[in-house]
RNA sequence: GGGCGCUUAGCUCAGUUGGCUAGAGCGUCGCCCUUACAAGGCGGAUGUCACAGGUUCGAGUCCUGUAGCGCCCACCA
């Protein structure tokens, strides 16, 4: 039924046929068999912040192919998928609508009602991935899926949290943190970026309490936060301003003496300046520092209080005035010098951003608008020595993209040490390898440092902490109340006076406790804690599932460079203390997706492509390949997009200025449209525009072209029959093409196994394209015309394109499937040796094994030169303009060994090249009027009789003998030198000796025909 | 500031342990709608392999430095 196949390949028709049949038939699906080996991948799990971009896209179609190949290689392949509840990042998404669309604040909704419609979003957005990642094709086994708020996941997160409770891995300390004014909650480093913006630096003064003689009246401060000082406790100065200047000195010039010359003049600008400083300030510092040691006091401005002069290296004597203002509870710095020095630590913000009764004068006010009154003021009571422009490196909130605010705070933290120190073992014994290596050093360097993890986060979306605090309650009564229970715990807060008390298995009510209320915190943990977790609370942990025993620990891990520390090193530890081994034992790191401009894509950003668009355009198989043969190791994936308007179709170009944009008009037909898609379907006006990369066409072409390859096979079926072929049966193009293809079979395989993708999809599209249809292809069609030769050109043909498929399955599965489907219809059993039925589906059928009796050098070579000389003949047509119909006639001079190893082409110099042999021997001279090449250890002479155009040819010839004397020479040049005859490894040299005789025998026979040919063109002039 | 990566044709990228006459796709030029495929076939043109040194018989590949780009980490009263 050949014409029933189209001639360009149906991607939207074979994916909506084939993705429904493999779920029908569960192949998706795993279950624990001990009697076959598991190989499972758990899914990164995607934020329900928004729809997936190509970088998903990316991770995803990676962890297929090696899920669909493992699969094919008789493993029990399990593929985990699900979402993550991504804490901060999706509150921040669905606060942010709310405010816009119904100019709302959480505090307006409630806890309760708020946490409802994140769910809302959370239902429709994991509904839209899953989506996606089904259109992708990704073979994961939905049955299992899993999010990291479901109940499951919160019962894995309760009881890690109880026991490292119980083990004192977990404490609530007083803490400084990133403190996000908009969704009012702490955030962490990880989850700060920084903003440069204009800003001013102000110097102003603080009185002296009593100045004795000799001593100033006033210290000079400077700062970029005026409003800051209302929570100043103290004036630092430094302890030692002349050792401190020499050292500033003497690094400088230490600096200088290594800097390039082009930065030399800005270093010793710097110091001079610091020996000026020296000269005219120190006198005054160390006057400060003996003022400080005797505990003079400074009046704070404005609100009138009395704060100490300490003596503190955070000073540094070489910047400003020397003294630095201290806001313990405002200022990570400060807050450190705040504990070294015992000073009190005074928040004058509330948690909204307002300042608080501690700014007495000021409390109420927004810090911008405080910002300004203390500026006027201070000007007002003559204290402002000085204002400067300056730009300031801002932080901000990724999430809510306002200020941060540093901020103290109570939170939970778990103690680091110990376990950042296992997950370095498993990395540095090779219990767990990550590829490429180098990214090895970054997640030991990072849990190195082994700081403390702040989990707890002042939000209402994500796992509530289940502490509960008592208070007035005796140790007496909590044993009495939970006499005989293992699941709670409590340890005694001497800060706060209270009971902390955990349970691990359910909440305790506010009445647990007779005749006293306890209260649970009202914070909730990093979203980073149960992702942690993500390995085993999937496979059914704290149970002891049959899952856990045996598919933990899983196999590989498959994702970005960025989250290497914040969850994969995570997940480690992890692993390793809830259940005492890594897990996963690979962790393959694949690179990033950039737009056009080099940046990393982001829905923030509106530079993300949805891979729907291309799977609507291109086909999700154009897709996955193309992404796998983009996917090296060292480079990242530039790509480039166009908007396909929605008005009139055409192509419109990304710039600089729509990527940044979400409305855009057309520049062809002006109408405007939207680049971004929605953050929900149906908040857009704008009809939204298709984002595409040509980058996929190469994908797109060579899955028409395999498409048109296999429909090639299918229309030369008939009368197949499976059977044996006998070595001997075979022709040299068939031992050619198998010799390449177990060559390929075996290079694909370990080019997978190695997280080669790119490698292994290059050399299945250049074996597919440019070996298996530019040639073989085109070879067979002669054989299948004759009946003597059909059968086994049949048998071979159906055995390559069935191995084809099955190498490919796994980085294109609908297409292969809709051949696999289509080539059972013609040969449902193939093979040589011994033919066997196919599987009922390409997806569970078996990986191909590289047959290396196949593999034959000589076959190989003797193609090669074939090709080279059927090269040269379609050279010479398309040199001389000689239309393909036209035959030509040829004739080659050769040794007898070559004639034997290449006249038996000759029907396939014909039908490739419409080209015939006329002769054949050492002593074949060239016809009058002929155009030559040589290849191939043969001289080739084309009759052309009457149409030659005899100025092209010598025009070639004189290129030719030109280029042959420039390759020569350097031949020459590099034989004649003594070092490298007698130092190069011998058998360099001898092919260089080769190479240039075979040189040289060009230039020979190319001279003679340029001469003949210069003959022949003065005698046809006249 | 510390670490990592990148710089090869107009564009996007390959290039294994140094042996190269430097490749592919897109684009471009010429010929062809040849019964698998015009999303195709055949052929052509296009490169100071970022720059400067060094090691070597030999460097796109190794070493040092410089410049530009990107990422991660730290920090900036």
């Amino acid at each position: 039924m050949p014409d029933e196949l189209p001639k360009q390949f149906d991607h939207a028709q074979a994916q909506a046929r084939w993705a429904p049949f493999w779920e029908s038939r569960g192949y998706f699906h795993s279950d624990p068999d001990p009697s076959r080996q598991p190989y499972t991948i758990v899914i990164p799990p995607p934020n329900v912040t928004g729809a997936l971009h190509l970088g998903h896209a990316l991770n995803n179609t990676l962890q297929d192919i090696m899920i669909r190949s493992r699969r094919m290689q008789g493993f029990n392949a399990l593929w985990m998928p699900g979402t993550d509840h991504a804490g901060i990042a999706t509150q921040a998404v669905v606060e942010r609508r709310l405010l816009q669309e119904e100019k709302q604040s959480r505090h307006d909704l409630g806890r309760e009602e708020l946490v409802r419609r994140i769910w809302e979003w959370k239902n429709q957005y994991e509904a839209r991935i899953l989506g996606q990642l089904k259109q992708m094709g990704c073979s994961c086994d939905w049955r299992r899926t899993r999010f990291t708020l479901d109940a499951q996941c919160a019962r894995a997160v309760r009881h890690t949290f109880f026991r490292m409770f119980n083990d004192g891995l977990i404490y609530r300390g007083r803490r400084l943190v990133n403190w996000d004014m908009f969704l009012q909650t702490a955030v962490s480093d990880d989850e700060v970026f920084h903003e440069t913006v204009k800003g001013h630096f102000w110097h102003f003064k603080y009185p002296v309490i009593d100045p004795q003689p000799g001593e100033p009246t006033h210290v000079t401060i400077a700062t970029t936060r005026p409003e800051t000082m209302l929570g100043d406790t103290a004036v630092a100065v430094h302890p030692d301003p002349a050792a401190a200047l020499e050292r500033a000195e003497r690094e400088l010039t230490d600096k200088l003496a290594s800097a390039a010359s082009k930065d030399r003049p800005e270093i010793e600008a710097q110091l001079a300046d610091l020996r000026t400083r020296r000269e005219t300030m120190l006198p005054l510092l160390e006057k400060l520092r003996d003022m400080a040691l005797a505990g003079r006091m400074l009046r704070l401005p404005l609100v009138d209080r009395e704060i100490p002069l300490v003596a503190d290296e955070w000073a540094k004597p070489e910047l400003g005035s020397g003294s630095v203002k201290i806001t313990p509870a405002h200022d990570p710095n400060d807050y450190e010098v705040g504990k070294r020095q015992r000073l009190p630590m005074l928040n004058i913000l509330n948690p909204d951003g307002t300042l608080n009764a501690a700014a007495e004068p000021y409390q109420g006010l927004k810090i911008m608008k405080a910002r300004e009154r203390v500026v006027a003021d201070l000007d007002a009571a003559g204290l402002i020595v000085q204002i400067e422009d300056r730009e300031i490196d801002l932080a901000h909130s990724d999430r809510s993209k306002t200020p941060i605010e540093p901020y103290l705070a109570d939170q939970w933290f778990v103690r680091m040490d110990k376990l950042s120190q296992s997950a370095i073992d498993a990395v540095v014994d090779g219990r767990v390898k990550i590829t490429p290596e180098r990214y090895a050093k970054g997640y030991v360097d990072w849990l190195a440092e082994k700081r403390d993890w702040p989990v707890s986060r002042q939000l209402w979306w994500g796992h509530r902490i289940p502490i509960w605090y008592a208070r007035g309650v005796t140790e007496a009564e909590l044993k009495k109340t939970f006499a005989g229970r293992t699941d709670v715990a409590w340890r005694w807060d001497p800060e706060n006076n209270q009971w902390l008390i955990s349970a691990e298995e359910e909440d305790l009510a506010a009445g647990a406790i007779a005749g006293h209320t306890i209260e649970q915190d009202s914070d909730v943990l990093d979203t980073w804690f149960s992702s942690a977790l993500w390995p085993h609370s999937t496979l059914g942990w704290p149970d002891k599932t049959p899952e856990l025993a045996y598919y933990y620990p899983t196999n590989t891990l498959i994702t970005s460079r960025g989250i290497i520390t914040l969850w994969v090193a995570r997940m480690v530890l992890a692993g390793l203390y809830n259940l005492g081994d890594v897990p996963f034992h690979d962790v393959f790191i694949h690179p990033t997706i950039l737009d056009g401009f080099g940046e990393t894509m982001s829905k923030s950003k509106g530079n993300g492509v949805d891979p729907l668009d291309v799977i609507a355009k291109f086909g999700a198989d154009s897709l996955r390949f193309g992404l796998a043969y983009m996917a090296t190791e060292t480079q990242d994936v530039r790509m480039p997009v166009e908007f396909e308007c929605p008005h009139c179709g055409k192509a419109v170009e990304q710039t600089q200025k729509t990527r940044a944009l979400s409305r855009v008009s057309c520049t062809h037909c002006g109408k405007d449209f939207s680049t971004q898609w929605a953050t929900k379907p149906d908040d857009m006006t704008l009809p939204r525009a298709t984002v595409l990369s040509e980058r996929f066409e190469l994908a797109r072409n060579f899955c028409n072209k395999l498409w048109n390859a296999a429909r090639f096979t299918m229309m030369n079926l008939s009368g197949y029959t499976a059977g044996a072929v006998k070595n001997s049966a075979l022709v040299i193009e068939d031992r050619w093409i198998l010799s390449r293809l177990s060559t390929v079979t075996a290079q694909v395989t370990a080019a997978l196994d190695s997280f080669k993708f790119a490698e292994a999809a290059r050399m299945l599209y250049d074996f597919a394209w440019d070996e298996f249809c530019s040639f073989y292809v085109e070879m067979v069609k002669t054989r299948l015309q004759e009946e003597s030769s059909r059968q086994v050109a049949q048998r071979v043909l159906a055995h390559v394109l069935d191995t084809l498929a099955r190498l490919l399955h796994p980085m294109a599965p609908f297409i292969t499937e809709e051949i696999w489907q289509r080539l059972a219809e013609s040969a449902p059993a193939r093979g040589l040796a011994t033919p066997v039925a196919a599987a009922e589906s390409v997806m569970v059928a078996a990986w191909p094994k590289a047959d290396t009796s196949r593999q034959d050098a000589e076959i190989e070579a003797r193609f090669a030169k074939f090709q080279a000389l059927l090269a040269g003949l379609r050279e010479v047509r398309s040199r001389q303009n000689i239309p393909p119909k036209t035959p030509i006639r040829f004739s080659v001079r050769s040794d007898a060994a070559t004639r034997e190893l290449l006249e038996p082409m000759g029907p396939y110099f014909n039908s490739m090249a419409g080209a015939t042999i006329e002769a054949w021997s050492p002593e074949v001279t060239s016809p009058p009027r002929s155009a030559n090449f040589t290849a191939a250890d043969c001289e080739v002479f084309v009759d052309l009789a009457e149409h030659i155009d005899i100025d092209a040819e010598i025009a070639r010839g004189e290129k030719e003998i030109e280029k042959l004397r420039e390759q020569i020479a350097a031949k020459e040049k590099k034989l004649s030198n003594e070092s490298f005859v007698s130092r190069a490894p011998a058998d360099v040299v001898q092919k260089e000796r080769e190479s240039l005789k075979s040189l040289q025998d060009r230039l020979q026979s190319s001279t003679t025909a340029l001469v003949e040919m210069k003959r022949a063109q003065a005698s046809g002039e006249r």
